[in-house]
DNA sequence: TATTATAATTGATATTTATCAAGCTTATTC
DNA sequence: GAATAAGCTTGATAAATATCAATTATAATA
C-alpha cells in the first residue's frame, strides 16, 4: 500500500482518532486494489467479509428485486461504505460496483470488529459514522415518499449547484441513466422531468446543466434542510 | 420511576450491558411519563434534547414536506428511537406522536453522550443499535423503490402473519389509514390494493385480515429476506 | 338505543410514472 | 473519418397512484 493512500485513509474522520498501534495493525492486512469501471465489488446477500473504503474513483451502491434495480447511493472519495453489515457480521443488503477507474481499500471485517472492541475512540467514530448513515437514509426515504420525480430532480440540481459553486452551471459527475436510477425513475422519465424544469429556468445538454433562474427553481423545488442538506461528519 | 419499568428498560439490549454505576446515574435524571393517544412528542427540526424510549404503548415517527405527510416507522415497546440525532447533537429529522396510551422514558441527551464516552460496552451497544437502524432504513428504501403498493402490502401481511403465528389470520395493530401512510399510499389506494390481493386469497374486514391461500400470496409478494425480514439486535 | 362522528370503500377523473418503440445525438472503435 | 455502439429524447400507450366526491360501515357518544 502506498504511503500517500495510507495517509489519505488515516485522515478520514472514521480512522483519524484511532490509536497508532491499532491503525498500524490494520494497514498491513488490508488490500488496496485498483479496479476499472463496471467491476462488481459486492453482491447483496453475501456475507460482509471486508470494510470497503473508496480511496479514489467512485462506487455505486444498488439493489435489485421484483425484476427491478435501483441505485441507493453513490460513494465518492474518501469514504467507507456499508459499515453496518461489517459491524453486525451480517450479509450485505446492497450490491456495489465501480463507476469509473477506482482504488478501493479492503479491510478484513473481523479486524475492524476487534479494533472497535478495544479502541474507544474508534468505537465513537463508528457511532458517528453510523448515525450519519442512518440520517442520510431517513432523508432518502423522505425524498422518495414526499416528492414527485421532478421535485427530486430540482432539489438534486440545487444541492449540486451549491456544492460546485459554478454560478448557474452544474456538471453531472456521471451518466443521466445513473441519476435516473438514483432518483427512482426510468431514464425516459428523467428526460421528461428535465423537460418539466424548463419552465423553471433549467436547460441541459447531456451532463451539462444550466440554471438560468435560481429563484424559480427554488420555488419549484421547495428545498428543506431536513431532506436535502448532505449529512456531514 | 417504577422499579418495574426500570427493569424493563434495563433489560433492553441497548442498556443491558451498561455498567451499573452508569445506569444508576441515568435513572434518577430521566423522566417517565404517561401520554394519551395523539400526543405530539417530537417535532422534526427541533434540537434533540432527549433520548426517548417507548416503555408501553406505541409511537409513530412521521415526516412532512411539500404539503404531504408520511409515516416512516412505528415504534413498539420496549424500544428507543432516533438515537442518531441525540448522539450527533443535531435536530430531529422526524416527528413523533403517540398512537395510543403510552409510557415514554426520556433520558437527557447530554447524559447519553457522556455515558457513551466512558462506557465501552454502552458504546458498542450503541453501534449495534445504529447499525440495526441503518439496515432497517435501507430495507425501507428498497421496499419503496423496487415494489408497487400492492407488493408492499402483500409482503407486510406475510411478515405480520409470520409474527402473529395465527394460522391464516392477521390483526392489524392500528387503523388502516396509518398502514397506508407507512406503505406510502393514500387510504383510497390501500383499499384498492387490498382489493387487488383478493385474487391472491386475501379477505379483510376493517383491521381483521384473512389469508386463505398463503402460497398464492407468497407468489404475488415475492418476499426477500433482504427487504422483509425485520432487523434484529 | 339512537345519533353523530370517523374510518373505509367505491366511483370517476386527473396526474404521475412505466413500458415499448423509434429516432436522434454523442461517444467509441476501427 | 467512417462505422458502430451506447446514451438520450420523444411519441404513444398502459399502468400505477393521487385527488375529489359520495356512499357505506363501524365506532363513539349521548
Amino acid at each position: 500500500m502506498r504511503d500517500q493512500d495510507l495517509e489519505r485513509v488515516r485522515r478520514l474522520p472514521l480512522f483519524a482518532t484511532m490509536d497508532d498501534a491499532g491503525f498500524d495493525r490494520l494497514a498491513p492486512i488490508s488490500y488496496l486494489q485498483q479496479f476499472p469501471a463496471g467491476v462488481h465489488l459486492i453482491s447483496e446477500g453475501d456475507q460482509a467479509d471486508f470494510l470497503h473504503v473508496v480511496v479514489e474513483g467512485s462506487v455505486e451502491l444498488y439493489a435489485t428485486g421484483n425484476g427491478r434495480e435501483t441505485t441507493v447511493a453513490i460513494i465518492q472519495p474518501v469514504t467507507a461504505f456499508i459499515l453496518a453489515a461489517v459491524l453486525k457480521d451480517m450479509v450485505y443488503l446492497m450490491s456495489a460496483r465501480t463507476l469509473e477507474n477506482s482504488r478501493i481499500l479492503m479491510i478484513p471485517a473481523g479486524s475492524i470488529r476487534e479494533t472497535m472492541e478495544t479502541d474507544t475512540a474508534f468505537c465513537q467514530a463508528m457511532v458517528r459514522e453510523l448515525a450519519r448513515g442512518f440520517r442520510s437514509m431517513v432523508k432518502t426515504v423522505k425524498n422518495q415518499k414526499l416528492r414527485t420525480a421532478a421535485e427530486r430532480l430540482a432539489n438534486y440540481l440545487l444541492v449540486a449547484h451549491e456544492q460546485q459553486g459554478t454560478g448557474g452551471q452544474v456538471k453531472l459527475p456521471f451518466e443521466k441513466r445513473l441519476l435516473a436510477a438514483y432518483l427512482g425513475v426510468t431514464p425516459e422519465n428523467l428526460s421528461r422531468a428535465f423537460k418539466t424544469l424548463e419552465t423553471s429556468g433549467v436547460r441541459n445538454s447531456r451532463t451539462m446543466i444550466h440554471i438560468d433562474d435560481l429563484s424559480a427553481l427554488r420555488k419549484m423545488a421547495q428545498p428543506s434542510p431536513l431532506i436535502d442538506t448532505p449529512e456531514e461528519w
